[in-house]
DNA sequence: CCCGGTCCTAAGCGATCGCTCACCCTTGCC
DNA sequence: GGCAAGGGTGAGCGATCGCTTAGGACCGGG
């Protein structure tokens, strides 16, 4: 309870959730190997072996390789969206509001990279039923993140001629960080969840009235 | 030479380079098994079935697996980088040269998707001489997208506080097109195209003095 | 002391992988 | 016709895969 944090280092305790002990050393373990081979790539044997178990140890705690990349995402998937959601409720204007989602979805993005590189490149390793679970879980974000859109359009805030694909636009660029960020370049993630945010707002057209005309 | 257009539509004959054409006929398919299961869940037998071979004709071809994932990725990031270069040396402003350098590069994503698709996103299943020769041609990409930036910052026309972090995010925004678009969607890649150029020259600050202020 | 339950391991099963080998068919040149 | 060369196949090798099975170490309760 008081020895987890010498693993990740930028990831709290995403994982506090899984109950038995080794249920969760074998979940990080697959994280890790997932986020560096890819999901087919990986073998039980070597999850198993990260978590300093024997092959046969997964399947006490897991029924197949598939269900650990399940898990995986579905868990990070409802992080995710549970990120956008605090960031859509929170007090003051569309713009806030947006560049408070882009800059906290971009910072998990960045700093837990090796969960979401799984949660977001991994997908189509699962099989029908899992990845239309989670294809829910998508379309739940993707309409969080264009409710504040919307809602910038309509205040005057905004200026975008095509809503859904604007928003397609913005997800789809902080969900590119997990596939370039590194952890040993030279961008912290607040720095680069503060560009992001930047130019989010640029492509929403906000800001036209108080910072364009300044140079 | 008459009969090949029947195969994708979107892609003219990006492997016409290809010479012995059991070889072309193995490439394209190993493109489209690797596109869309993976390189690792794709297998040789696969691969030799789609191209209507024995499993064996492979190897009087290629040396490994790995080295057709090689090949298509040095030919793709090759045409990627000469779509880039072509818009790069188009006459008029950098804003046009911008527009026109993302508008290509996104439609050559969508359109053909599915080299997209391996170019992109199978970097690292690569060996690490193999790796390190298309890192080289990415640096290339990257280089060219940034040149056009910086004249713009230079002329006045765009206003960027941060060039390479900008450029990254534009880079980062049109490969990301290989992965969402759908070829049954809604959207053509022209369209898209379109939209994306539009999206990256808010990005940059561009038209501020003649479009910004018609609302 | 025995017991059932929990957690784990050693060993290995059947299937499938990337790749090779021995051989065959076609073609063009003499 | 002879015959070398290149493009192809059927069969299968050794390795490794996901996963299973039989059994052992440890534990608290009676």
């Amino acid at each position: 309870m008081s020895t987890a944090e010498e693993t990740a280092g930028a990831e709290a305790q995403p994982w506090g959730e899984v109950t038995p002990d080794a249920a969760r050393r074998l979940l990080l373990a697959a994280v890790e190997a997932f986020a560096e081979r890819g999901y087919h790539a990986t073998t039980t044997r070597d999850i198993a072996g990260r978590a300093g178990m024997s092959p046969a140890a997964l399947y006490i705690h897991y029924k197949t390789k598939e269900e650990l990349l399940h898990r995986i995402s579905r868990i990070g998937h409802e992080k995710a969206l549970d990120i956008l959601r605090t960031a859509a409720r929170t007090e003051g204007s569309a713009t806030r509001r947006l560049a408070e989602a882009v800059s906290s979805f971009v910072r998990w993005h960045a700093g837990g990279r090796t969960t979401a590189r799984v949660v977001q490149y991994e997908l189509d390793s699962l099989g029908p039923d899992a990845r239309a679970e989670i294809i829910a879980l998508r379309r739940l974000v993707d309409a969080e993140v264009r409710g504040i859109i919307e809602e910038g359009v309509r205040s005057g805030e905004f200026d975008v001629p095509d809503v859904r694909g604007t928003t397609l636009a913005v997800l789809s660029l902080c969900i590119d960080v997990a596939r370039w960020f590194n952890v040993n370049g030279s961008r912290t993630p607040e720095e680069v969840g503060a560009l992001y945010a930047d130019l989010v707002l640029r492509m929403v057209g906000a800001g036209r009235t108080d910072t364009a005309r300044a140079q």
